[in-house]
DNA sequence: GTAATTTTGTGATATATATCAAATGAAATT
DNA sequence: AATTTCATTTGATATATATCACAAAATTAC
């Protein structure tokens, strides 16, 4: 979508598909710069948000509840984007956005973009190929966990999002990949 | 996308969303029918394919190669839209896709549909509403294998897909659970 | 800087599932 | 209808990983 944005205008101007002067000045009065602290709940499970935030600076956790434990889904960091996609489509999110570190970021108002949609061609566009970039990524999720033997979804992860393993508690990236925080201990020492 | 179609104007005259005369008429040169018998090849691994089809009759299983084993990413049936979202991106397939029945398909040319998602608002939200469908799906199919104890993951798939195990052998929906079809033969006998 | 809390690592046992082997059952082919 | 091929079931053993218990290390808070 666009690379080390810290502000609005940044944002706007490196987009990716490029947007004209028009399209940015329709854009512009749904998105806003927000910090904030360490362990925000940005999203809560079983709830509607109606915004989604790409982060300028920072890290997320997303997560749901089963049966009391904490099952992770995700890990975010800059120049991602965060927040439900079921939102679009008016459900409620099936979970929780934490904020791991101290972080700055930008929010897009859903609604409003969406009303812009049916009437600009470029933010049709723009939002499309933000949704595909989401919907390929899924797919490669869903290919890394697919993989049978612990370890190859270990190296898989690995391979493919180091700084996970950098950012991110042990407990909970095990939580990811369905396996016990013991066990990536184990694997983790070869 | 559409319900119950069996013909070009049966899907364009259903689909949803609700398209307007002049959008039809646009898209019609890129839709084709065609019939083809059980085990046919739709997609190749590593090949990019240029199509997307919806199925009207019939059912389809999608597989990748790993050390010469198939392991199986999902299964469609009547009313569902196959075919790699890669291709939108002009990125290979990373799967087979090949007929589990004798089948009669829509098939979407993508490179015509994407010339005309930039000039017509319609065509792309339409696409857009698809593409947005379908990453929602993907999400459904994360958290549904993201269930950890094997006989989870096997009551999330039967509840939200009983079909699949009326019209799919066994091997292959172990394979997409990862698990051996031995512990899968287990597991249902109770 | 020290105490409290959280995170990670190591060992011992229990358990679920893979794997191997063989038998039964169902479909497709001639 | 008979034969071949493919799919499912059942049993016995091996193996990887969960679980439990506790120690060590690192962070965070005071």
């Amino acid at each position: 979508m666009t690379e080390n944005a810290k502000t609005i205008d940044d944002f706007l101007r490196n987009c990716e598909p490029k947007l004209t002067e028009s399209a940015t000045y329709l854009l512009k009065p749904f998105l806003s710069v927000v910090s904030l602290p360490k362990k925000h709940v940005l999203v809560k499970e079983k709830q509607i948000c109606g915004k989604v935030y790409f982060i300028c600076k920072g890290a997320s956790r997303s997560f749901y509840l089963q049966n009391g434990v904490e099952v992770h889904t995700w890990f975010a960091f800059e120049n991602e984007v965060i927040g439900s996609l079921r939102n679009f489509n008016n459900l409620p999110s099936r979970e929780n956005i934490e904020l791991l570190e101290e972080s700055v970021l930008i929010a897009f108002d859903i609604a409003g973009i969406q009303t812009l949609m049916q009437e600009n061609i470029e933010v049709a566009n723009f939002v499309n190929v933000t949704i595909l970039e989401y919907a390929l990524f899924m797919e490669d999720k869903f290919f890394d966990l697919h993989m049978k033997p612990s370890n190859e979804k270990f190296s898989a992860l690995l391979a493919h999002s180091p700084e996970i393993f950098q950012r991110v508690p042990l407990t909970y990236i095990a939580s990811y990949l369905g396996i016990s925080r013991e066990t990536l201990s184990r694997l983790r020492a070869k």
